[in-house]
DNA sequence: GATTAAACGAAACGATCCGTTTCTATGTGA
DNA sequence: TCACATAGAAACGGATCGTTTCGTTTAATC
């Protein structure tokens, strides 16, 4: 779906390939090639960053990493497992949860660095492309659910927890609270509105961090 | 993006296509033919309802439709269009906003309504193709956005206004608590989670309703 | 040392879909 | 009467899909 149109696009420079052109790339054995999936992430990621959803396109990450689109498929046999890599490879060193002592506060702290991450990185771009293409299957949609939600929930469920054993919420809240932050999160980034925003933001946080 | 594969699929029954070949649809004339726009919005239903976000394509609309794709695209620029009338048409004479007279039952009684819209009529996967072609262009986010939506949230605004109007809520928080009324309904409708679940929207209602 | 096995990239495959253009036919409305 | 907008059919060049074939490279095994 949205494929490139047809259209001429006015001659997009050939960019003068520099005749460095790469050696191939040959197998280094009955083994993956690290030099390969490094490749390949790293086209991925770019591509992401520069073209989003639309414009990526297994073809063009073969072309710009030198690799061979059966390499790609061996390692990746869905999109989606290829946009889960490229999210995890990105640093999140700026997301450890803080731990202020109040709920809130984490809260507010987490989303800014999240959304900060989701704008400075290709992770934005990737995650967004990671969702709608969990829209095409069921097996893609179960790989974002089972697979990469989890895992990256940790460190809110974390935040929510700590308010729980502070007392500031609910034990038994912690489930609903962190559905309803997720959703949050992703109805602002889906819509293109992870602009900094520290009132929305403290809005959304004083709901959920002053339940009783 | 997610285009079909090349797979032969197991030959899918051309369905002994019914001799009754339809009589080519003529114009009427200088203006918009109300049979072929019909016909469109109805191929466009069913298709995502069968199909869903992969497996649509304007292609197969025009085919099943009986129209031409140049006709599609005179009256839809983008799918996104095509979307938003596919889902606009849909009866959703179940969704006038309830007034019970407390904040929690109206909307436990319209998510209820809501989620088995979504799952009993084509417009689940509709708005799921929506949100997911949203994603691969300004333009699409945009009439999501600035179209779909504000005209959409106007039945959740008045609920939550009710309860403010009652103080069950103050006034100031409806923003936030819209948005958070909204993702929580994303996030469970884009990962295939709107089965009927009274416990689950209930945890989540009394959050939202509970606040002062 | 020879053989097996797996990975690599290049190239090409058939198929599908894109969005547009060209064509003929049809009826409206000035 | 006649300009004009519509309708559908067909075809266009291009992009992308996921797969297959092929020759090359190297590690592991015999």
């Amino acid at each position: 779906m949205a494929r490139k149109p047809a259209v001429p696009e006015t001659t997009p420079a050939p960019e003068a390939i520099p005749s460095s052109s790469k050696p191939r790339r040959a197998s280094i054995g009955a083994r993956r090639d690290p030099r390969a999936e490094a490749a390949i992430l790293e086209a991925a990621r770019t591509l992401l960053a520069e073209k989003g959803y639309s414009g990526f396109s297994i073809d063009e990450v073969a072309r710009r990493a030198g690799a061979g689109k059966p390499t790609i498929y061996r390692w990746w046999p869905t999109r989606v497992d290829l946009f889960i890599d490229v999210y995890s490879q990105e640093k999140i060193a700026t997301l450890v949860p803080p731990n202020t002592g109040a709920l809130a506060d984490d809260l507010q702290a987490y989303t800014h660095a999240l959304w900060a991450f989701w704008r400075e990185t290709a992770s934005g771009r990737t995650f967004r492309a990671l969702i709608a293409e969990s829209q095409t299957s069921a097996l893609a949609l179960s790989a974002l659910r089972d697979k990469f939600l989890p895992e990256r929930l940790k460190d809110v469920r974390l935040i929510f927890d700590r308010g729980a054993a502070r007392g500031e919420i609910w034990a038994d809240d912690v489930e609903a609270l962190l559905t309803l932050y997720i959703g949050f999160n992703w109805v602002r980034l889906l819509t293109d509105r992870i602009e900094d925003d520290p009132q929305g933001i403290a809005a959304v946080v004083r709901l959920l961090a002053c339940v009783r």
